[in-house]
DNA sequence: GCCGGACTCGCTCATATGAGCAGCACCCTG
DNA sequence: CAGGGTGCTGCTCATATGAGCGAGTCCGGC
């Protein structure tokens, strides 16, 4: 006769943690752990399914690094993304930040850059942080695609990071000294056809992977933004642009938007973006998770590197 | 062509944690892992073999419970035993630790006796404190194996204990009114001849299942020894016994002993204690490791009801 | 340029595993 | 005490998986 209880007494939760560590600890097939105890192998697997529903049995995904890869993979797996890195630090202050993400970006980017890529350079403080980290590459010819924005703060530029990359990968560089943004359209127009700016935006097709910068429309949060005049920001603010990305204005629906403004722009259209097979940005700091959202949606950015608040914030609103 | 990291990238990890988590967490098979990622199923298969050994994936065994389901299964491989519950507590205190110990052996009793079991209760306070605790319990006889030791702070005696557990499961009692050790041998023999104690002591050879109370042969953890006159204690001590299990009295290689002090003791003997299948003994505190170490390698008990330090005590010492 | 070594890949085939089913013991309830 | 429900068991058979293998690839040394 059997004993009462229904409800699994100790020593049937000893056995069951017994068959669960041979099991997931020792890997021992459910066929010999029946042989050892004396069970079927069927009983096995019922208690081991038990141990699992119970949750008797915790699985946790972790790595010894910087990079939390399981907060990395939910990333990636809710936004559909190619690629997604998140670093696993509270620091909080951007430059700080900037150096950890850029070691991560340049990690990749030296991971998955082979000599059949052509590599596509933005310019933003990111794109710098990361390119100061990238110690090799296989040899990639190495494109600009947008112009450059220099700021007092800051002492790179886009020409030297794309010189710099393509001197470490040992592929041709296509650069070009000019502004980001100008005046007017006119000027923009007259830049577009220059020989060294001709010559890298015929290149701008054959981009198979690019490192681009990601802003939120607002001060602060969008070197653009912060180098146009009020009255074009307003404008793009106008019509729902939330982000932009090395110069390619989206919405929060993620569309891109094409206006006047646009064409005083000396940078890779959406079209153009959209083409690229991998598009990687390198957001930070909790402001910008409206902008990401959007540029994730938009489709143009596949691949995200951030550091872990941010990544939470995304996964955490949940729509 | 490829690039260049033969060390693992961070997208390679992000991967591999992605597929981890598809499996270990999601439980989905490895064929539709590879569907998923446009893998072959063997590369699945290694990428998933490499997050183990890597130790990215780490499996934990715990329960919710009282009880260390892990560690009562390490204990239980590692000695050989029947069963082994470790109740997961710091509680130091010998009063309330017997509480929580008595709790988890009648758990443990109810589990495990069933109607064609026949129980076999010894004196003990630890035994006390399980039946205290015992609720139900399949309709077995219940035989007394010790004479009592009834001492000034303990209320209860086997009498009591035995009748309660039979009243409680409705099986027959087999009790007698008997003292655990008398002056000497002659007395011992008349008292066995007693009809109760007789007829009890003819039940021995049919118990199936039995728990005992265990001492270490050392003044404050063995109830029999601070009971003993001080001469048979030491005789005792220089034959090399190290533990007595209610009554029988083994050296710390697991030998029993016999000696003409154990003549002055009404209780099961070693050889009989060493017929029944099941025999529980619940010990605690760190002073009775040598004990339970000779407990065990007599074989005489097989099955034990611990607190976490003393399991973790008798792990550590690997011999 | 040619070779060996170290590696990765996906195959075959034997084995392990899961889904679903039928037999059985128990337990109510009428 | 008959009948039906419930839960547990171990089965069959289709599928998933692992061990080991040979082909292809990359790379450094001669």
């Amino acid at each position: 006769m059997e004993p009462s209880s229904h409800a699994f007494g100790p020593s049937q939760l000893v056995l069951t943690a017994s068959i669960a560590r041979r099991y997931y600890v020792d890997g021992r097939s459910k066929v010999e752990i029946a042989d050892e105890f004396r069970l079927s192998r069927f009983k096995v697997a019922r208690l081991l399914d038990q141990a699992r529903s119970s949750g008797m049995v915790r699985i946790e995904i972790s790595h010894p690094g910087s990079i939390d890869i399981d907060l990395s993979a939910r990333l990636q797996e809710a936004f559909g993304l190619r690629r997604a890195i998140v670093v696993d630090t509270l620091e909080e202050d951007p430059a700080a930040l900037r150096v950890q993400l850029g070691k991560a970006a340049a990690d990749l980017l030296s991971e998955i850059v082979t000599s059949d890529d052509v590599l596509g350079l933005a310019w933003a403080r990111a794109v710098t942080a990361m390119t100061d980290q990238l110690t090799s590459l296989a040899p990639a010819p190495v494109v600009q695609l947008t112009g450059a924005l220099t700021r007092p703060d800051v002492e790179a530029n886009s020409v030297e990071l794309v010189r710099t990359v393509a001197k470490l990968s040992g592929g041709p560089a296509y650069l070009f000294y000019a502004p980001l943004v100008v005046p007017d359209a006119a000027t923009a127009r007259a830049l577009r056809q220059q020989p060294e700016v001709a010559d890298a935006i015929g290149h701008f097709d054959s981009v198979t992977k690019a490192v681009v910068g990601l802003g939120s429309w607002t001060a602060g949060q969008s070197t653009l933004f912060d180098a146009m005049d009020d009255e074009a920001c307003d404008q793009l603010r106008r019509r729902g642009v939330v982000a932009d990305i090395s110069g390619v204005f989206v919405t929060a629906a993620g569309e891109p938007v094409q206006t006047r403004v646009t064409d005083r722009v000396i940078a890779i259209t959406a079209a153009q973006m959209d083409a690229i097979d991998e598009v990687i940005a390198i957001p930070y700091g909790m402001a910008k998770v409206e902008a990401v959202r959007a540029a994730v949606r938009s489709g143009l950015v596949n691949g995200v590197v951030t550091h872990a608040p941010l990544a939470r914030a995304l996964l955490a609103e949940t729509d």
